[in-house]
RNA sequence: GGUGAGGUGGCAGAGCGGCUAUGCGUUCGCCUGCAGAGCGAAUCUAUAGGGGUUCGAAUCCCUUCCUCACCUCCA
């Protein structure tokens, strides 16, 4: 499977030689998060599981920010602590993403819990020279790492130019960034410089090396952190341990609403809770694929009512397949199955393999999905034929992370004797009383496949929609 | 100002030297007691503008214009 790796700005093929680690930047924990973080963690999390389902072993790991101003000034807005506002939204941060089906990481370190890990980094690279103290705190000298701008392709001449940061006096070069602040107040941990708090950079850097070691497979996040963040993890780390980081700088797109970047300042983002309450998992997940990771795309409505228009198109052909009849099979759609699915399938396979190409894989599901529900309009999905598609559309829907809401089997028996009523009546022509119970069981989200001899049905996910 | 990524039919989105995906939408049909869903057909010949290279370019080169992101915390 080959990425597009920011750093070498080429495509890499990821080495699945062994386990596959990959460190993805997680979320500061001072809010609620939104369809932007949930797009980087929906990518990964689908790229986790298209690797896994070729039986590569991952290590996903994923940290929480939980000490950092947004988040201290929060708490004294509240007048609360700082671990109650992380905690706080760390709690509603699996809420949300276990709905949308993303699959717990390996762990989720918190930067709170491995201080000590990142002040033995900076001790170390105190040691080395390459961070100094200051009045204000230990910083990185930026430009003892000669490699510095590689992957953000910027020159440090240009950054000193351009610098709009407000000069810091205490600091040797302005470019320099804190390892370490000091820090009088709450929340702070004692060091061998002082009393302070890590700086953002260095969480990522100490907590990558001690789950997963150096030069891992995968380093990811939202092109955003692109500049300072993975660079100066990036200037750190290699400083530290003297080997690579990563192999490959993985970069998700950024959504946008109306064209322009979610963002607080512009008060346009859209909760995770938001939009699982409009739209659910599954649209969402589809939503978040429907573009290529590297792009951005543009969070509307049009796209999300799109969506669910595909999304209805899924449903109907699972519920064609599940309960397809056991009439014999026509010979040349026996034959014609294996190929449409393999087909698909290789499509599929091909597109992912080719820099996690979804909007392309998607295509390919949805080949799939109209064979089935071609078959299905001319009769001729029969269980024999729907067999050979299912385990296929399976592995797409457990790739994707997309799941069909389950009926109980006490729904299925109530489902099934209304049915058996309503056919009653249709025979006698009781239009009326078949067509108010076919009204009834659509408030249980069901809606009713007539076919020419019998009369299925699917359960719909309820999809509130619009905004 | 600097850096990077882009500009493809009404919309979304592939293709990255020849074979011009795909989906949604729209229109008309089929199916149905009716409806929903489904299906079929039609519609749209699109590749920001201008130069080049080539037998041949959406795909390569030059240039102009435009968009977005990053350069400050940000997924």
């Amino acid at each position: 499977m080959k990425i597009f790796d920011t750093l070498s700005a080429t495509e890499k093929e990821i080495d699945v030689s062994d386990e596959v680690r990959i460190y993805l930047c997680g979320v500061t924990v001072y809010d609620e998060s939104h369809i932007g973080h949930a797009r980087t963690i929906i990518v990964f999390d689908t790229l986790r599981r298209f690797l896994e389902k070729f039986g590569v072993k991952v290590r996903l790991v994923q940290n929480f920010t939980d000490v950092d101003d947004k988040i201290i000034n929060r708490a004294k807005t509240e007048g609360v602590h700082a671990h109650e506002i992380s905690a706080r939204y760390i709690t509603s941060y699996f809420e949300g993403f276990d709905r949308l089906n993303v699959k717990r990481a390996e762990n989720y370190p918190k930067a709170t819990e491995h201080i000590e890990d990142m002040i033995n980094m900076i001790s170390g690279l105190v040691d080395k020279r390459y961070a100094y103290v200051s009045k204000n705190g230990v910083y990185f000298s930026v430009l003892k790492f000669s490699q510095y701008g590689k992957l953000s392709k910027k020159k440090t001449e240009d950054l000193i130019s351009g610098a709009r940061v407000e000069v810091d006096e205490t600091k040797e070069d302005p470019l320099d960034f804190a390892l370490w602040k000091f820090e009088e107040n709450e929340p702070r941990w004692p060091s061998p410089w002082g009393f302070g708090r890590p700086g953002w950079h260095i969480e990522c850097s100490a907590m990558s090396l001690k789950y997963l070691g150096t030069n891992f497979e995968i380093h990811g996040g939202g092109r955003d952190l692109i500049f300072p963040h993975h660079e100066n993890e990036i200037a750190q780390s290699e400083s530290y341990s003297g080997s690579n980081f990563a192999k490959i700088w993985m970069h998700v797109g950024m959504v946008t609403i109306n064209g322009e970047k979610m963002s607080k300042s512009l008060g346009n983002t859209k909760s995770v809770d938001f939009v699982l309450k409009k739209w659910g998992p599954n649209i969402i997940r589809l939503f978040c694929l429907s573009g290529h990771y590297s792009k951005q795309i543009d969070y509307s409505e049009e796209m999300l009512l799109e969506t669910i228009t595909k999304w209805r198109q899924v449903e109907n052909c699972y519920y064609e397949l599940i309960l397809s009849s056991e009439e014999q099979a026509h010979a040349e759609d026996l034959e014609g199955v294996g190929v449409a699915t393999k087909e698909s399938w290789d499509e599929f396979v091909a597109a992912m393999n080719s820099d996690f190409n979804t909007p392309l894989a998607i295509g390919a599901f949805f080949k799939l999905v109209k064979y089935a529900n071609q078959l299905a309009a001319s009769e001729r999905l029969v269980s024999s034929v729907s067999q050979r598609i299912l385990p296929v559309l399976n592995d797409m829907f457990e790739i994707f992370g997309l799941e069909i809401p389950k009926v109980t089997k006490d729904e299925m028996r109530m489902i099934n004797g209304l049915i058996q009523k309503r056919e009653m009546l249709r025979n006698e022509r009781k239009f009326q009383e078949a067509d108010a119970i076919r009204k009834d069981i659509a408030e249980m989200g069901i809606v009713l496949i007539d076919h020419k001899k019998r009369t299925l049905w699917m359960k719909q996910e309820r999809i509130e929609g619009s905004g």
